[in-house]
DNA sequence: ATGAAAGCGCTAACAA
DNA sequence: TTGTTAGCGCTTTCAT
C-alpha cells in the first residue's frame, strides 16, 4: 500500500505509455486534456508523487538555491532569509542554507557542498575572513548563476545587492558632527568587507568635510560580537581626547556599548552620542532609543531571490545588471540628539 | 574542460570498470588499496564531482535534512536552526529550511515540497494555526523520521524535544508571587500549542498554590507579534484590578511591553514586575533588565540535530526515546525585583 | 579483487 | 496525439 508508485504504474494501469502519464503530469501541450484529465486524476487517487531524484538526473537542475550566510544567527540574517525563502517559496524553489560561520574554510567547504547537491543558483553574503574567492570558479565555470547580497565581491558575470554603505556612513558621521560632536570614533567591522570598507569611507569622508583630523585613533576595527564588547569600552575609556561620538557598524553592537559606557558612568547622548546601524529592533528598546541607519534586509532578501529566480527563468539577464543599490535611511532617535529638557 | 567527468570518463582513462571506479570513490572493501589510491588520484587530478542526482536516485535518499520552523526571523529560532546546521553539516547532511510563517496551510505545503525534495528526515516547530496534522502522515507511512522542536504535538513514534514548560512558568509566576505581586497577568500565545498551554498551566499552578483566584481576566492570548503590542497594553491598561505582575511569554514581546507601559507612565518594577520567556539578548538590553526563563535554543538545535542523525545512521532508535526535555532556569533581574535604592 | 549488466524513475528525441 | 526507446550517472547483485 505505501509502495512507492511510478509513472509506469500508472501508464499500466491507464494502458498509455510512461511518456504520455509523464507528458500529462508536466502538462505537456501535445497531450489532449482528455487523458491528462485521467491521468491526473487516477494519479491523485493513488497517491502519486512525482520522484524527485529521476527528474533531477534526467533534467540536471533540482529546483533548489543554495544559500551561504555567515551565522543563521543574527537578526539582520535571519530576515535576508525570510525574504529570500519567500520568493523562493512562492514560485517552487527550495532554499538550501548553510552557515560559513565567518570561517572562509568553512565557506568553502559550504560552497563544494552545495555544488555537489546540485543547486541551480547559489546566493552568498561572505565571511570576514574570506580573502580568496577561488571556491566560486567552479560555479561560474559551470554557468551556475551566483549573486552576491549584503557583503559582497566584485566578480566578473556576478551581480551583487547592497546598500550605498559610504554614503550611509558618510550621513551618519556628518549628522554626529551636525550635533556638536569633534572627536569622534568609528566602530567598524572587519575592513576587508567592502561594505565596512566603504562606511569607513564615508565616515573620513565627512570628517575631512568638515576639517576634523583623521588618525588612526578614530577607528576601531572589530568583529562586531557583543562577546568582545569590553575591547571597544576600554578603547573609549582610555582614550587620550575624550570621544564625543560613536558611529558603529551594528546596531547589535552599539546597543551594547551603550549599556556598558553606561554602567561606567558615561552619559549617553550627553557625553557621547551613539549612531549605529541596521534598525535591528534592539535599536528601539535600548534607552536611549538608538540612531541608526535603516537598512532593508526582508527587502533585500526579497530582491535577491526574486533576481536570481528570474535569471534562472531566462527572463532577464543578469550579467547586465550588475549592482543593485537598494536605499538607506539615516534615522536620528535620542542617542545622538541632546535631550531638550 | 568544464564537460562533466563521470565514473565512466574515470573507467576508459585507467582501464577498470565503472564499478570498480565508483566501488573506490566509496572506500568499499573489497577494492585493493592499490587501485583504490590509483582511482582517487585521477579522480582529484580531473576534477571528477559525484553526481548526486544519480547517487540519490540510485540509493533513494539524499543526505538532507528538512526543516519547517514558524518564522525564520526570530532570534530565538535562527539560534536553534545554527545548532541544527552546526551537527547536520558537519557529518555531511545539507539542511533545506522553509518556513510556515505561522499558517498551516502553508506548513502543509511545506511539508509536501520536502517529502517530495526526497529529505531523509524531517524537523518541524509547528505553526500556531496547526490544528491537523495529516500532512505528517505520509512521512510516518514512508518511514521517514519525523522530530519535532519547541512547538511539538505528541504524534506516534515521533520524538520531540521541548523544555518543561509547565514547570517553568509555575517558577516564573511563584517567583512574581514571592516579590510581592497579586494581581497578576499572563500573556501567553496560542494556546493550541502545548507549549503555551503548559506554560500557562505552570502560571496557573502557582496562583491556586497561593490562594490567589484565577479568572479569564489572568490571562491574555496573543500571537506575540511585537506589532500588536498595543493590545497588551490597553488590556493593562483598562484592567479594572491593577496589575502588578507580568509573565509574558516571550522576551520579545515582553521588552516591548516594558517600553510601551513606560511611556504611558507605568513603572517597572516598582508598579508591574515583569518576567518574559527565552532569555533573548534584548533582556539585558532593556532597561530594567529583564528576567526571564532560559531558554537553551542552541542547545535545542544542536541536539535535534544529532539524534535525528544518530537516527538515520540507525545508532539509536528514536521511537524509543520519545521525549527529551532540556533543562530551562529561571533568571532573575531587575524587572521583576525591588530596586533596593 | 574486479567486471558485466540490470536497475533507480523520469525525460525527450524520434517515430508512428 | 501517443508510443518507443535511449539516456541521465551511480549502485549493486551476480559472475568470474
Amino acid at each position: 500500500m505505501s509502495k512507492k508508485v511510478t509513472i509506469y504504474d500508472l501508464a499500466e494501469m491507464l494502458n498509455v505509455s510512461p511518456a504520455t502519464v509523464s507528458r500529462s503530469l508536466n502538462n505537456h501541450p501535445s497531450i489532449s486534456d482528455k487523458t491528462k484529465q485521467r491521468i491526473i486524476l487516477k494519479a491523485n487517487e493513488v497517491g502519486y508523487r512525482t520522484n524527485k531524484f529521476a527528474a533531477n538526473l534526467s533534467n540536471q537542475k533540482s529546483n533548489t538555491i543554495g544559500v551561504i550566510v555567515p551565522k543563521l544567527n543574527s537578526y539582520f540574517m535571519s530576515t535576508i532569509l525570510a525574504g529570500i525563502e519567500k520568493v523562493a517559496n512562492k514560485v517552487g524553489y527550495s532554499l538550501i542554507i548553510s552557515q560559513s560561520l565567518e570561517s572562509e574554510e568553512k565557506e568553502k567547504i559550504n560552497a563544494k557542498t552545495l555544488l555537489d547537491s546540485g543547486v541551480d543558483a547559489l546566493l552568498i553574503s561572505l565571511a570576514n575572513d574570506t580573502s580568496d574567492y577561488k571556491h566560486f570558479e567552479n560555479y561560474t565555470k559551470r554557468k551556475i548563476p551566483l549573486l552576491f547580497f549584503d557583503r559582497v565581491i566584485d566578480l566578473p558575470n556576478c551581480p551583487t545587492i547592497l546598500i550605498d554603505n559610504e554614503a550611509a556612513g558618510y550621513e551618519a558621521t556628518k549628522h554626529l558632527i551636525a550635533q556638536g560632536c569633534s572627536n569622534l570614533l568609528h566602530i567598524s567591522g572587519n575592513l576587508q568587507r567592502t561594505l565596512y570598507a566603504d562606511r569607513y569611507k564615508g565616515f573620513k569622508h565627512a570628517l575631512l568635510e568638515n576639517q576634523l583630523k583623521i588618525t588612526e585613533t578614530n577607528l576601531l576595527e572589530t568583529d562586531l560580537d557583543p562577546k568582545n564588547i569590553q575591547v571597544a569600552i576600554d578603547y573609549i575609556k582610555n582614550s587620550t581626547k575624550k570621544i564625543d561620538g560613536l558611529f558603529v557598524a551594528s546596531d547589535n553592537f552599539a546597543a551594547n556599548c551603550i549599556k556598558e559606557l553606561q554602567k561606567v558612568g558615561f552619559k549617553i547622548p550627553e557625553d557621547i552620542k551613539v549612531v549605529g546601524f541596521n534598525n535591528d529592533p534592539v535599536s528601539e528598546i535600548i534607552s536611549p532609543n538608538l540612531s541608526t541607519i535603516e537598512y532593508p534586509g526582508y527587502k533585500m532578501g526579497i530582491l535577491a531571490g526574486e533576481s536570481i529566480i528570474a535569471h534562472l527563468n531566462g527572463s532577464i539577464n543578469l550579467q547586465s545588471t550588475n549592482t543593485i543599490l537598494l536605499r538607506h535611511k539615516l534615522i536620528v532617535r535620542e542617542s545622538s540628539t541632546q535631550q531638550p529638557e
